[in-house]
RNA sequence: GUCCCCAUCGUCUAGAGGCCUAGGACACCGGGUUUUCAUCCCGGCAACAGGGGUUCGACUCCCCUUGGGGACGCCA
């Protein structure tokens, strides 16, 4: 059964390229029906944080990326890290150092000084130390030769084993680090495949060698490039958001962002959109691109454009809710007919809540420029007619509305862009707006008569 | 600095030696529809980083150069 894991440190919110990383795992196994594992790797005490764990989780339940089984916490197996580092002390695969952080970074300039890459020389391997307390423990890892892995992107990558040099696996306090850890987390959770970033490849050898001395059989690995920003340097803040969070709070919808993440550095031919199901049936490690891809907003955006209008209203629905609570009082089916005649015309869930802003605040600025070219004298027979027609509608009705607007055109015989251009500005404070009929419809009789009113007042 | 990886339109990508006059999507530009704005529709611009090989034939294979990314922690 292929098995995969999303193993996040909780340091922060849910990242970008985690969030794909989390996906693609989750692909994986849903493709082949097994099974998609969450561990999280919080053996930093210092800068893992409970509330980044219930973000984390929070975020990927949003993108409907479930896990399956008990979620592995890394802070509570270090008992079983211990008696695999006694393992591998035992069978003479790690051995006692007692050099100091000053030793080792005397050591490091020294070696990058004279132009070497700088790492562990392996001054205490042979030493033979007994435990003393704050020793640290190495790995020994082979001095002769070279390491070769297949990744399903890259091919074979081979590394000299010389490069490698003998990695800590426990603290000076004890404590097992990360390479140690995930050895014996994926081991002991039979993961069959990995997915990760191509930050790893140099780490992929180490970890190799220690489960080799564990005998254990290596998993599949597929590493990804990383995601970049637009100008193709490395994705931060100064790009825009790089947190899942950021781009909920923005009205982006988790069916775009799965769409739109899964495309970056993946592709099924010229396949551009599809749903989450489809996407499962499509999903290939074949699929994966080997150079880095840019992350674009715009595009994002226009990928939530699609999905802002082809989606069951419900699904945005759910996240106008989830951005606001300022228009409850409206009720549902009010909400529901905002939303069916704004998503249409926005690139966001967000678009829509600040688009509708003028339904549920009459007092409005109209801009001075406005105010001067459409609340004249001029106008007043205008706004007159209007009000006196809204007036005399008894069923308030899309339909009656239009009849209504047709009606006036015909007594002041003058065009639809002359009329809705006054009114529009009268009812909206903007000149950019959905369809006149529509406005009126939702603002409802009382509410248009009110602003109606105002302009009137305006002008005399 | 050392090692590893990568290289098709501005961006995401299609392309598995002849199917390529290099296709699609986003962005951009132009036109049309429209009750303003947006949507929508139609059209256009636009790329195989450079140099050597291999081959009857290279975007596709090999090498070098250049450019980009990553790693080099008692972080993960």
């Amino acid at each position: 059964m292929v098995i995969t894991r999303f193993a996040p440190s909780p340091s922060g919110h849910l990242h970008l390229g985690s969030a794909r990383t989390a996906l693609f795992n989750w692909l994986l196994a849903k493709n082949n029906g097994g099974k998609f594992l969450l561990r999280i790797e919080d053996t930093d005490k210092e800068r893992s944080k409970n509330q980044h764990i219930e973000d984390i989780i929070n975020s990927l339940s949003w993108l409907g990326i479930d896990y399956d089984d008990n979620i592995t916490y890394q802070s509570k197996r270090t008992d079983r890290y211990k008696d695999v580092i006694q393992q591998l002390l035992d069978n003479d695969s790690a051995y006692y150092c007692d050099c100091s952080s000053e030793e080792l970074d005397r050591m490091r300039k020294e070696q990058q000084s004279k132009g070497l890459k700088p790492k562990y020389d392996g001054r205490n391997r042979n030493k033979e130390l007994k435990y003393k307390k704050g020793n640290v423990i190495r790995f020994k890892t082979p001095q002769e030769g070279s390491i070769e892995f297949s990744d399903t992107l890259k091919g074979i990558i081979s590394i000299d084993n010389k490069e490698l040099d003998d990695l800590i696996i426990a603290r000076s306090d004890g404590s097992p680090t990360y390479n140690l850890c995930v050895v014996v987390d994926d081991m002991d959770m039979g993961i069959t495949h990995i997915i990760r970033g191509d930050d790893h490849v140099n780490n992929t050898p180490r970890q190799i060698h220690i489960l080799n001395s564990l005998g254990y059989k290596l998993p599949t690995y597929s590493h990804l490039p990383l995601i970049m920003g637009s100008d193709g340097k490395k994705l931060s803040k100064r790009h825009g958001a790089v947190s899942v969070y950021d781009y909920r709070a923005d009205g982006i919808l988790p069916q775009a962002f799965i769409n739109y993440l899964s495309r970056l550095g993946w592709g099924a031919g010229n396949k551009e959109k599809f749903l989450t199901e489809e996407l499962i049936s499509l999903f290939t490690v074949d699929g994966f691109n080997k150079s880095a891809a840019n992350f674009d907003i715009k595009k994002l955006h226009s990928v939530n454009k699609y999905f802002m209008k082809e989606l069951e209203i419900d699904d945005i629905y759910k996240e106008f809710r989830h951005l606001t609570s300022d228009y409850d009082y409206l009720g549902d089916e009010k909400i529901y007919q905002i939303i069916n005649i704004l998503r249409g015309r926005v690139k966001t869930v967000k678009e829509i809540i600040d688009n509708c802003v003028f339904l549920i605040d009459s007092d409005f600025d109209t801009p001075s420029n406005l105010r001067n070219k459409f609340f004249i004298k001029e106008n007043l027979l205008l706004y007159g007619l209007i009000k006196d027609k809204i007036l005399r509608i008894s069923e308030w009705e899309q339909e009656n509305i239009k009849l209504m607007i047709d009606s006036a055109l015909d007594e002041l015989s003058i065009e639809m862009p002359k009329f809705a251009q006054p009114i529009r500005v009268g009812l909206t404070g903007t000149t950019s707006s959905p369809s006149i009929d529509i406005i009126i419809f939702l603002l409802g009789k009382d509410e248009c008569i009110k602003r109606i009113n105002n302009v009137i007042e305006s002008i005399a």
